[in-house]
DNA sequence: CAATGAGGGATTGTTCAACAATCCGTCAAT
DNA sequence: ATTGACGGATTGTTGAACAATCCCTCATTG
């Protein structure tokens, strides 16, 4: 192990160092409140109360609202206040828009990738792309084994977080950390709608199977396929979320 | 003309009304300082000497620095201050990956779009798409034309702007708003690798002609085409940008 | 001469208190 | 039922204050 392999993990270390700024850990526990569905969305998040409960200083909790109104957690009505968000129908197809881009995207970019390095002629992008393929499907099947399991467990809720995680999962295949973040942020916003809903267990089990099913295609390398079973999964799911919206 | 028209006329222009905070505005002014290339990536931002300068609060200046953080404009660091950003090589690649993803995906969804309400039988989405293509490219046009005038004229920031503008018109092809924001933040970020080049006129010349050959492809309703010109257009455009970046 | 360690000035992180601006509900008037 | 005025409550913004941290300088040490 020489040198640079120790800075190397150092550095990765040091996200976990700078992250003790009070305005982010404040904006850690209302984020968990918002995706947990505690605070519903509409409930107005008065600057004095919270500031009190939480120990903080208004400005500092000004300073969260704003990383949280960043990521459209929280919505800044100018001289009214803060609100958890209350996502329209058309912000939810606008969501499944934007899904369609990024998670098709991805599996895109991962087949340009994996043609290109599999010709060793053309290794501009990440060397060894097809070399590495069976890690970078990792997370994606440790995701879906996950949901099995929960469903068989019976715990609906971890079933979503690890149906969460399996589209996470697939984005990074792009391997690009500008759209693994946009990612994260589309999802958050999605919890918002989630918890409006009733009946978890009807909504999610229908995906296990099809997740289920794109993991395998991505596993054979079929990467048409496993694109337009993306699509048509997209497809189904908006039709079932904007229906149960009304 | 009836009353909800009315009121839908209004409805567009609340955005204008609310503008009104000066932490907001502060963020505007910088931010625009930052685009025109004023500030330099790697130049320390002081809080005391800009807020003197613009006369505001260094509380309020607090808030705008966070606004132009979450748009990666700007970098902070804990206990040292903000810093206008300076990309890595790494970054490059980053915008230009997610570059592929939402423009080439736009184009695709208009695709998909216009061949889902060609065909009356299947209009989900927004209704008349296929009628409504005129007007919807009528934008990119606009930027192109732009952008040849600008250059005939020997405008060379001109021609840059029009053509960031056009992108970001291709971009709205998707009608999907947060696609569109995404899209924008990404130019901005953009602008700031652009200033460190020296010899606009050569880099942004050669594009001229690829603009309008994809703008007569979408016109032509040729989307396979398009996308495939967007694509080439990004993989030189990345390739350029990286070697001038070193 | 290189490396280490202590001191001090400057800048940021955070809080607090205060005032102006704005919103919202209430009530009276027409 | 609509309009207008009033008052309490909340937010927007400011200025000051103190603690925490960083960065530069310089002396010490080997």
């Amino acid at each position: 192990m020489t040198t640079t392999d120790w800075l190397e993990e150092l550095q990765a270390e040091r996200s976990r160092l700078g992250r003790s700024s009070t305005a982010g850990r404040v904006a850690d526990v209302l984020r968990a409140r918002i995706t947990e569905g505690v605070l519903v969305p509409g409930t107005r998040l008065s600057e004095e109360d919270i500031g009190a409960a939480l120990g903080v200083s208004r400005n500092t909790l000004r300073e969260a609202f704003r990383l949280l109104g960043h990521e459209r957690l929280l919505v800044h009505e100018f001289n009214r206040g803060v609100f958890v968000r209350r996502l329209t129908i058309d912000d939810v197809r606008d969501l499944y828009q934007l899904r369609r881009v990024l998670e098709c995207g991805a599996v895109r970019r991962a087949a340009e990738r994996f043609a290109a390095s599999a010709d060793a002629s053309e290794d501009r992008f990440a060397p060894g792309f097809a070399q590495r393929w069976d890690e970078l499907i990792q997370p994606i099947r440790a995701a879906v084994e996950d949901a099995e399991a929960s469903a068989a467990r019976g715990q609906w809720v971890d079933v979503g977080t690890a149906n969460m995680r399996f589209h996470q999962a697939v984005s990074a295949l792009a391997e690009s950390p500008r759209l693994e973040e946009a990612m994260g942020h589309l999802l958050a916003e999605l919890r918002l709608v989630f918890h409006v809903m009733q009946a978890p267990q009807a909504f999610h089990e229908a995906y296990l199977v099809e997740n289920r099913a794109i993991l395998e295609l991505l596993t054979a390398q079929d990467f048409g396929a496993a694109e337009s079973a993306m699509s048509t999964y997209l497809d189904t799911a908006e039709a079932q979320l904007v229906e149960a919206y009304t």
